[in-house]
DNA sequence: CCGCCCGTTTCGGTGAATGGAATCCCGCGC
DNA sequence: GCGCGGGATTCCATTCACCGAAACGGGCGG
């Protein structure tokens, strides 16, 4: 009935706690701000139930309440710039990451995998840059992006089969969704050491990545460079995100 | 006793749900990770509570176990993403804050006044920036730094006023201290149509800013050049650093 | 004017949450 | 090897914070 993707996942728990923080998850990253309706809805838990958590969480100061609705605070984002994982990596790849924006003045991307999706931890862009859909705290599906090649080309088998299992669907015409012509690509990417994404998650975009590697030799997060399928050759800028990726490795694993 | 700054805002509260927020808010900028009994002191929650609301914020997934202790996760860090305020800001901001780093190589701020202290919501550095102390979502008194005498200068009397009250300390030799001369400062600021910080935060460090305007001509954030005070001329930066900040209000007022 | 849907408030019954006490599990010193 | 201190974890009888159906108020559209 309503265009809201149903987020419930699985029963609403009985403690206070898990219900507040349902109701955290609930803002979706479209979702600029909620009504109580929507968000009981979303939840699941009664009105007023909701009513008096989300209080509480205005209390708290999570959450804000604007003209007719709620919708998260700016406190909820320095809490999040707390977290020491994403924050370490980022902090260091920072710079190499403008090196490599200003050599080429595309979108740059540092990211993680995060489940089946390659998950968006830093975004350097600017205006001469082709404006694309990714977001820093955003995800896309590992299969057809760049970045997310790398995770499963370098990563353990079971990874691959995960992904698999969860399904390939269409984003593009491009997108590859036959799981033989997956692996084969995956192969080429692991033989290669970079990965490349030919207009397979957006229309007219196209993309290069290479993979962050810890002491232990895994991949824990990549890097790429994103923007018009027309304007960039691919082949010519792998030296420069390799050689970026490489150093940021060697400096991680100092 | 312990290095520990006290954390405690007033009695502990009796709402189970305002008892797990406590235990986010317990983790400072400062510590990687924290074990159950630090976690416990800090909040003033008996530790078998403490251990069992810990044990549902992991299953949440905004907390994570390490071996011997808790940390935020990167869970807490997509969702602070999703929070509307600082995300449209500073998504409309780094274009321009990236042509300043362009042009300068210097640290390049993005920040908005939270309470009494400039909190910073963008960072843009790289490897020929001077490094300097502050971080994405951290925070700095706002009379003493470049950024927060723009929300002082150009803001409601009352602001100051706050600021006042709160009571200067030395940051460095240089910070000022003396109610009469910051606002000296603040007068010469207004007139200027930017701010200036030279050490007074940071020994070595000094800073520009200019603010960025809404369409109802209140200041709602600043930009800023920092660097080393040796190298940096502030007075020849001034045009680039107004012309961002100019560009971007125009932007934002659209 | 009326019906609809939203947000808000009330309030008595109840089970989720509580936390003192007991237990377990180290690492350390002797 | 053995006792000891400090942390983490488990238990469980008590209780009070939480619940949510129901009722209420208020804006909007028909």
């Amino acid at each position: 009935m309503n265009g809201e993707p149903e987020r419930r996942t699985g029963p609403v728990p009985k403690s206070v706690l898990a219900r507040g923080l349902r109701l955290l998850d609930a803002f979706g990253s479209g979702d600029a701000e909620l009504t109580l309706a929507q968000l009981a809805a979303r939840t699941g838990l009664p009105k007023p139930t909701a009513h008096r958590l989300l209080g509480e969480l205005v209390r708290w100061g999570g959450v804000e309440r604007t003209a007719g609705g709620y919708r998260l605070s700016m406190r909820l984002f320095v809490l999040g710039q707390r977290a020491p994982r994403p924050r370490g990596l980022r902090e260091a790849a920072l710079p190499y990451l403008e090196d490599l924006y200003e050599a080429t003045h595309e979108n740059i991307h540092l990211a993680v995998l995060d489940g089946v999706d390659t998950l968006f931890l830093e975004k350097v862009t600017g205006r001469r840059a082709m404006p694309i859909v990714s977001r820093v705290g955003g995800r896309l599906p590992a299969y057809c992006t760049a970045t997310g090649k790398l995770f499963l080309a370098l990563g353990p088998a079971d990874r691959l089969r995960q992904v698999l299992a969860a399904g390939l669907a269409h984003y593009t015409p491009r997108t590859i969704v036959m799981p033989g012509l997956l692996r084969r690509e995956l192969d080429r990417t692991l033989e290669r050491g970079y990965a490349l994404n030919r207009e397979e998650s957006e229309a007219g975009v196209s993309a290069i990545a290479a993979p962050i590697i810890d002491a232990d030799g895994g991949v824990t997060a990549a890097i790429s460079i994103t923007g018009s399928s027309r304007r960039l050759d691919l082949e010519r800028l792998a030296p420069a995100v390799r050689t970026a990726a490489r150093a940021l490795s060697r400096e991680l694993a100092r």
